[in-house]
RNA sequence: CGGGGUGUAGCUUAGCUUGGUAGAGCGCCUGGUUUGGGACCAGGAGGUCGCAGGUUCGAAUCCUGUCGCCCCGACCA
């Protein structure tokens, strides 16, 4: 099977993307689909990536100031219509719990005592939190309130895609309360760069930072910023998203203090949060067709040693020298943390193991077999080059290069990432390029098609509205970083003080 | 929730029109030969054909209902 197949996934990208994507994860073995409609098992393998990334991001918002808690589950239905447009945000996907007992009827359980108000099963916490920070909040001497907790929250999605959207999903939720405007929107943007900098450095995702047109915008917030990915289909991801709230929240949830004038007043908060769909983001920005590739500084696993024990009187020296490279590889430290190395002594043929870690995108594989021992080598394959290219270097040395390596590895997943966002970015300034630009030339089987589309805009809701009922393009952010670049919006024909980004999304 | 499609072993599926209670490939298990790029040989386990009714001597196959899933639309971290 081995020259006939070209890789080891079927289909490969160009083919379909979407079915590229659920055989990458079946095949690296993450996460499959549960009984329950729409929610996932996340396996071990799937599971240890996202602990890592709770690892990372749990320091860098300590650094930043901030601790962790935990609130309910569950929130009274009351506390969601306190805020206009967040009701009629969530409202349509929320799992409500009416009773909360069960009895035995004719063989059956039924649900018997219902609830005096129903509960709402949070589909994010803004509200019971900020019932909580109302209670906290007295004195301009209990701000701010810097608070993060680690959940999981449902969302009654129609259609749900592994990682990318689940019916119950794991995610971090922020949420601040401030003294003043500035300080919370100096909070919105901190928390924004921090998340921008753990894509670009751990992710090796290359993300555009800016704000949500108003019609993107998070129900309840005055500001949403976000960062927003290119994967390899062309189509934006929204990898996460930083939210200035205002007083809205808490004039709803009554979070009032005294400030140093002796005036009552209401807090001005945030909220911020990246969730498991950063592991779909991470699938489809570097995944090949060969499967998972993990990027060495959020992988849990940065070496696999396989032993090649073809003969019975070597095996047990090979099986040790195995093991001695992966004691002397763990032993050094990859940006402050131990090399995570495995040995795969499984009795398994060589080449099924290999391609095992190739699926499930291990950056370094190393194979050791007798002929090594006699050479005192071993052979290491990476990851981001082609599967049949291997080099023997001396054991010896090994150690002290696998920092290196994987280094190099990262670096290149970020530049390759980076040159194919590059590459499908356009500045377009006429209403028919942009239309050819997001048009596949086979209608009824579209080709990987479009990417970012850098235009002027006159700000106006309605050409966005109209834009993504032609093409289902939306804008996904106005950049911070594009200079105010005077224009013509190509659409109105109206002035524009800058350009924004279009692009089909998840 | 609207439109279309589909349901046979863990996965992919043949059989259905023209009823006679299931066959294959992959995967899995055992033994042997193998192992440096997805091995081979031999043997084996696994399915009451989504579910419930109906027609019939007899239903995977025909009829009715129901549920699940997939695709398109509205929603979305």
């Amino acid at each position: 099977m081995s020259d006939k197949q070209l890789s080891a996934i079927s289909p490969q990208r160009e083919e379909d993307f979407p079915e590229w994507y659920q055989q990458v994860i079946r095949a690296a073995d993450l996460a499959e689909n549960s009984e329950v409609r729409g929610c996932m098992v996340i396996k071990p393998w799937g599971y240890a990536l996202w602990e890592r990334m709770q690892a990372v991001l749990d320091r860098m918002f300590k650094e930043t100031g901030h601790k962790n808690a935990y609130f309910p589950l569950f929130i009274p239905l009351s506390y969601l219509e306190k805020e206009a447009a967040h009701v009629e945000g969530f409202a349509k996907e929320c799992a409500v719990v009416t009773h909360h007992r069960l009895e035995m009827k004719d063989g059956k359980l039924v649900p018997a005592g219902e609830l005096a108000e129903p509960l709402v099963v949070r589909p994010t916490s803004e509200t019971i939190i900020g019932a909580a920070y109302a209670r906290w909040v007295k004195s301009w001497r209990d701000l701010p309130i810097l608070l993060n907790q680690w959940a999981n929250v449902v969302r009654w999605e129609m259609r749900p895609r592994l990682f990318l959207r689940t019916a119950e999903f794991l995610w971090q939720e922020g949420h601040t309360a401030h003294e003043t405007r500035e300080e919370a929107e100096a909070e919105t943007m901190k928390m924004l760069r921090v998340y921008e900098t753990f894509a670009r450095d751990f992710l090796a995702v290359p993300v555009l930072t800016g704000e949500k047109s108003e019609g993107e915008r998070f129900p309840g917030a005055l500001r949403t910023y976000c960062i927003e990915a290119m994967v390899q289909d062309r189509k934006a991801i929204q990898a996460g998203t930083s939210h200035f709230l205002g007083q809205n929240f808490s004039k709803a949830a009554g979070i009032q203090f005294q400030g140093r004038d002796g005036a009552v007043q209401h807090a001005w908060t945030t909220s911020w949060g990246v969730s498991t769909r950063l592991i779909g983001t991470l699938i489809m920005a570097h995944s090949d067709d060969d499967g998972l590739v993990m990027p060495p500084r959020i992988a849990h696993t940065h070496v696999v040693i396989i032993p090649i024990t073809p003969k019975e009187d070597s095996k047990a020296a090979v099986l040790k020298a195995a093991e001695n490279l992966a004691k002397a590889i763990r032993a050094t430290s990859f940006h402050g943390e131990p090399v995570a190395v495995d040995v795969d002594i499984r009795d398994l043929g060589g080449g099924v193991k290999s391609w095992e870690y190739i699926k499930k995108g291990v950056p370094l594989r190393m194979e050791i077999g007798p002929r090594d021992l006699a050479q005192g080598t071993a052979a290491v394959s990476r990851r981001d080059r082609p599967h049949k290219e291997k080099e023997f270097l001396p054991v010896a040395d090994i150690p002290a290069r696998v920092p290196a390596i994987l280094d190099e590895i990262q670096s290149a997943l970020l530049e390759r990432a980076t040159a194919f966002r590059e590459s499908n970015s356009r500045k377009l300034d006429s209403k028919e390029d942009f239309y050819a630009f997001f048009t596949p030339a086979n209608a009824n089987k579209p080709e990987i098609h479009g990417g970012f589309a850098l235009t002027h805009w006159n700000g106006s809701a309605a050409v966005e509205e109209q834009i993504k009922n032609d093409l289902k393009v939306t804008i996904r952010c106005i950049p911070f970083e594009e200079s105010p670049e005077a224009g013509t919006c190509p659409f109105t024909g109206e002035p524009s003080k800058q350009r924004v980004i279009w692009a089909k999304s998840y």
